[in-house]
DNA sequence: CTTATATTTCAGAAATTTCTGAAATGACTG
DNA sequence: CAGTCATTTCAGAAATTTCTGAAATATAAG
C-alpha cells in the first residue's frame, strides 16, 4: 500500500511524537496509519505501508493491543488479523486516559501507601509531604473516577460550556453549606 | 548527605517512574529528592545524595528548569545555587498539566491545522478524521483553558464534589437551552 | 588582574531501547 | 497428517539516550 502524502505526513508526525508520549515511533505510526485509515488493516499491509520489519510490526500491535488502543477484526475467508481504531474519538480519549492513568500513576499511589504503613520514620517533613502527595492523588482519581462515569453526551456539555463552571461551583453553595460556611 | 531509609525508597521510585513520563531516571530522582526535602539543595549535595556525576546533576536540573518544576534560591553569603519544588502541591499539578500539554499535544493540534490548510488531498476519510480529531483537541484545550483560570478553592469544591457533576450539568438545561432541546 | 569556586558544555563511554532476520510456533486446509 | 500461511519469539545489530570526566566558561573575592 502506498499511503497519500496526507497520510504519510500524518504517520510520520504521530511517529515523532511517539517519544513525547511515552511509546515508540513505531507504534505511533502504526497507530496513526489505523486511525486515518477507514478499512481494517493488516499487519503485511502496514509492514509495506511504514517500510518496517513484519516483525517490527506484531510487536508495535501487540503493544497497541496492551494499551486497548486497537479492535481486531476479521474478514471472511481471510485469515489474516485486521486492525482499526474504533470510530468514536471519545472512546479512544477515555481508553488513553485510563491508560495512562493505570501506567503512570495507580503505580505512585499504591508505593506512597506503602510508604506511609511503613510508619513514622522520624522524617516528619518527607512524611508530611507524602501524606499530602497521597490525598492529592486520591482526590484526583477520585474526580476522574466520576467523570469516567459520564455518558459522552454530558461529558461534551461540561466541555462545551466549561466556561461556566466557576459559576456553577458558586451555585452550589447551598448543596454544601459546610463546605461553603468555612472561609 | 545520606538519605533516610525513606527518603531513599521515595527517590528511586520516581526514578523508576521517570522513564513512563518521558523523563529519564536522574531527572525524576532529582525532583523527588528536591520534594522531599524540607531545604533547598545545592548541586553539590544531590550529586553525592544520588551517587551521581556532577555534570549530570547540573543536566538533570536544566532539564528541571525548563520544564518549570523547581525554584532557584540563594543563601546569604554562599553563592552556589539552591533548588526546591513550590510549596503548594497544586502549583506542581497545574505546571506539570501545562507543560506536558506544551509538548505533547500542542504541537500535534499544530500540525493537525498545517494539514487542513493544505487543502483538500483528495482523501476523504483522512481529511474527516483529522478535522475530528482537531476539533476534539479544541474542545479539550478550551476547556482546559477553562479550568486554569480557576482560582484552586474552587478547583477544590470541584474535585471534592464531583460526584455532583452529573447533576450540576442536568440543572444546566434552563442555562442552554439550544443544547438540551435537542436530543 | 589573579585566584578560587560554581556551573556548563561536550565528546566519547555506557546503558538502554528499538529494530531486524531467522527460526519457532500455531492453526487452518486439503 | 503434510503443507501452507500467519503470527510470534528472540538473539544480536543498530540506533538512541543517558551519563561521565575533563575542559571550558562564568562569576565573585581578594
Amino acid at each position: 500500500m502506498t499511503l497519500t502524502p496526507l497520510q504519510q505526513e500524518f504517520v510520520l508526525h504521530f511517529g515523532e511524537m511517539g517519544s513525547r508520549w511515552g511509546i515508540n515511533r513505531t507504534v505511533g505510526q502504526i497507530y496513526a496509519l489505523l486511525f486515518i485509515s477507514s478499512a481494517p488493516l493488516n499487519a503485511e499491509t502496514i509492514t509495506d505501508a511504514l517500510s518496517i520489519s513484519r516483525s517490527n510490526t506484531s510487536m508495535g500491535l501487540k503493544e497497541l493491543q496492551s494499551w486497548n488502543l486497537v479492535r481486531l477484526k476479521h474478514v471472511p475467508g481471510d485469515r489474516r488479523d485486521y486492525f482499526t481504531t474504533p470510530d468514536d474519538l471519545w472512546e479512544i480519549v477515555r481508553t488513553l486516559v485510563s491508560e495512562r492513568k493505570k501506567r503512570e500513576i495507580d503505580p505512585t499511589l499504591t508505593k506512597l501507601r506503602e510508604l506511609e504503613l511503613q510508619g513514622p520514620a522520624g522524617d516528619d517533613y518527607a512524611e508530611a509531604r507524602i501524606a499530602e502527595l497521597r490525598e492529592m492523588i486520591e482526590m484526583m482519581t477520585g474526580f476522574y473516577a466520576e467523570m469516567e462515569k459520564l455518558e459522552t453526551e454530558r461529558l461534551v456539555k461540561l466541555m462545551t460550556f466549561g466556561s461556566r463552571i466557576a459559576g456553577l461551583i458558586e451555585k452550589t453553595g447551598g448543596m454544601f453549606p459546610a463546605l461553603t460556611k468555612r472561609k
